[in-house]
DNA sequence: AAGTGGTCTAGACCACCAT
DNA sequence: TGGTGGTCTAGACCACTTC
């Protein structure tokens, strides 16, 4: 219909097309635990190959959002769960580069400092590094505090632009536009751990109870550490939610 | 080559060759951050379609094993930390029904008990639920209690099948075959708490140690929750990992 | 310019589910 | 038996990296 495609960097078509099941999920066209179109009606609906088709519903898959029964027919997998708001589901980078409905409140701005073992956990060639300290809040409660290492030139970059307060974007995200090259992934660790005393209070909690511990250690394309992250979680106030999905069944 | 062919339920080549590929990377033929084989090269080696070439790599990318630029190769992700052996890297639930190099010991088998809250959260009719309750050993430390769930039927079927102690399953796993539908996927709620005065000593910490908890809700094909699982984890031998990837990037 | 991965088409055969 | 999704082939054009 329209001129998408005259844009020098169109949307691929199998993109645009999960783009559009998926609103139809979400707006509750296709319903929970019912059927969604066959592929063949997909395919003659959007004039585009079974194999376009099928690329979009693997998109949908990998979210979580269907699944697919051999013989019978692909159903939207229902039990979307939206009642603890700030209880997040991440199956992908990209759901953590913006977090909505949460303020930041900068606790220290990036400072250069001398800290070996993180520099060397960046792979660093020197001793020292960049460390901000951010706490997170929700409606009228905190419950994370985040210390953010990078390496001292990029955190000169973003001590200099600094931290917008209101913005819902994350760290990660901002320092994105200053990198070589774009962000590839991230490995993250959670555990726990005993609150620090000189930081339960900071996160609404007693000293000694137990807080969760997210690490996140993030990597461009290049295969070069770009930052990393210690986030501590009230478990009060956040629980880490996702969702496993089987490969080999569907 | 071989007469694979034949078998009944062959295995997909597209599996076998992401089997063989993720066999060459963990064994270090394929070194962390070099070049993989390219797609043409894997073509001609295996005599497949680049199709089926690019589903084998498409579940390597799903694992975070590799990483992809256009125009230039594909990467091994390397970074595959080995110091922590019981640390576990979960990305699909396929990952999770086998457990290698652990030893389950049963400290209570399935037993029907009355339990509303958690009968409700299975969605039973009823009030009574079967709990089983499980410790995992790593060489010579225990480092994980669960507390395993399900319908009181599906209880005594277990109970009187047993569970194997030598075995690497899960409970899940034995569990399975006895299902109307094939388990689709669970959700997962990671959170932290304080370890109980009972509890401690079973999974070698002190009462008040932060602990991780790790819930887990089982679902069928059919949506019926089949499996409501409560692991406690001593977070000094274990730590959830996970590999968070881009979406739009390759 | 050559090589690599990203997207897409048109077709085929099969296993499985519904009827 | 007909329809559904699962697997696979052969080919095409493009965007991007590398040289």
């Amino acid at each position: 219909m329209a001129d998408e495609t005259k844009t020098p960097r169109a949307k691929p078509e199998y993109r645009r097309l999960a783009d559009e099941l998926r609103g139809n999920i979400e707006s509750g066209l296709y319903a929970e635990g019912r059927k969604m179109p066959t592929e063949a009606a997909l395919r003659q609906e959007h004039g585009v190959s079974r194999h376009t088709v099928r690329e979009a519903l693997q998109q949908l898959l990998q979210d979580g959002l269907i699944y697919r029964v051999q013989g019978s027919g692909t159903y939207v997998s229902g039990r979307q769960d939206r009642s603890k708001r700030y209880l997040r589901s991440i199956g992908s980078l990209d759901e953590l580069i913006v977090w909505p409905e949460t303020r930041i409140e900068v606790l220290q701005p990036f400072t250069t400092k001398v800290a070996p073992s993180i520099a060397a956990r960046l792979e660093l060639d020197y001793i020292e590094v960049s460390c901000a300290v951010l706490r997170r809040w929700f409606e009228d409660e905190p419950f994370v505090l985040t210390r953010h290492y990078v390496a001292p030139e990029l955190g000169r970059t973003l001590a200099e632009q600094g931290i917008p307060s209101t913005s819902e974007g994350t760290v990660i995200g901002e320092a994105e536009p200053h990198l070589r090259h774009p962000v590839a992934g991230a490995r993250q660790d959670i555990t726990a751990m005993n609150a620090p005393v000189d930081e339960a209070a900071l996160i609404g909690c007693e000293p000694g109870d137990a807080i969760l511990l997210v690490e996140r250690l993030y990597y461009d394309t290049a295969g070069h550490f770009v930052e990393l992250t210690e986030s501590h979680f009230n478990p009060r106030h956040y629980a880490y939610r996702m969702e496993l999905r089987r490969r080999s069944g569907s």
